[in-house]
DNA sequence: GATTGTTAAATTGTTAACAATTTAATTGAC
DNA sequence: GTCAATTAAATTGTTAACAATTTAACAATC
């Protein structure tokens, strides 16, 4: 069943899919998510998806009841949604403005790597695939400045993409993030936060 | 063993007794949590306890790596908390505004009873519940406003007071409050929201 | 004495069985 | 036929045993 030793826990990879599945829109809203069809689905017990489960409860996309498992959450208002972003956007400018002062030339590797990934994605025009890099690429420079708030950022983001996608633009989506990661390389923080500003709405 | 049905899963209750022993101190920074101990403390087996750590990890308390469990995690920096205290604000602000239109008399009734709580505890000078009951009566005006954004609040407000505690201020603290639910109760939006604004640093 | 290898203990990861609860289906009375 | 009560099924909650991994203790070598 194993054919050479994982990197990840099962728990990790199940919340991945899960959490990718539920960014593309694969269930429906208030859909109740069952743990042994899960379990099955991903060939293990119902431990690690039940792991899984309470990890997206935390993080705000599921949403639970005791008893009676968990449901996929109600999306946010509007309004709520603006206030996501802006916590967000708050959260993010501050990693930006650390991160960019310590990155090593190993890190802009790393992060034009990541914009080749999400640009391929977009090419293909696979939304799952748009909506992983894109939260990698971001997801890289708030984990090097700031590994603390990288769940608090996590949860967030998902969230914020949930409710309403602008990823379906995807040359904008491109064109975004490359001045994004040109003014990083640039070790511009004043460019680099006024394009992250465009870009996380 | 189980007396008569119990209200809250073991998860819950489990998760709160350990976020309460960490906001009061009672771990070391670093300090491994050892699921089997944590169990027989607790008189359960390790499932419920593993359910509490990896909410606690996800609300940002304590840390997890993989095969070797979780521990305390390391707390945020001065400018971290900058951060974690704006986006708690900017979230309770918003709260704070939906909430007051729509509250009712019973609303006003609840919050008063956890301001009487608050005050006891104060007087007392018991701060595990200090911390709890100033958690308890924000949390209120939250999960009213917003129960979407309920757990993404707990998460900022229990690293905000983890990392530096102003509850010590009992006086202080019973002030505060009372400023603020005196401004909720007279439905008083730009009051409430600024005496908020002097609470939340 | 310091370093590496090996073994034993402790700890976490996973599983499957069982208990408790909720949901649905069925029955019965009116 | 409608509604309530009862039963059956499905689902979650908890537990204990086992597997895999990490940590430590200890021995062997240099």
């Amino acid at each position: 069943m194993k054919p050479f030793p994982r990197r990840q826990s099962y728990r990790d990879s199940i919340t991945n899919v899960i959490r990718r599945d539920l960014m593309s829109g694969k269930f429906k809203c208030d859909e109740p998510m069952r743990e042994q069809k899960l379990a099955t689905r991903f060939g293990t017990s119902r431990g690690p998806v039940r792991d899984a489960l309470m990890q997206l409860t935390q993080e705000g996309v599921l949403e639970y009841q005791p008893n009676k498992g968990v449901r996929v959450s109600s999306l946010l208002t509007d309004e709520e949604r603006d206030v996501v972003v802006a916590m967000r956007l708050e959260l993010e400018k501050y990693c930006m403005k650390k991160f960019i002062p310590i990155a090593l030339e190993e890190d802009f590797e790393n992060i034009s790597v990541l914009l080749e990934r999400l640009k391929n994605a977009c090419e293909v025009a696979s939304l799952p695939e748009v909506a992983e890099s894109d939260l990698a690429l971001h997801r890289y420079w708030v984990a090097q400045a700031s590994p603390h708030l990288e769940s608090t950022w996590l949860g967030l983001s998902v969230r914020m993409i949930m409710k309403y996608s602008r990823l379906e633009n995807y040359d904008q989506a491109i064109d975004e993030h490359t001045r994004i990661v040109e003014a990083v390389i640039g070790r511009d923080i004043d460019k680099a936060i006024y394009y992250l500003g465009e870009n996380i709405l």
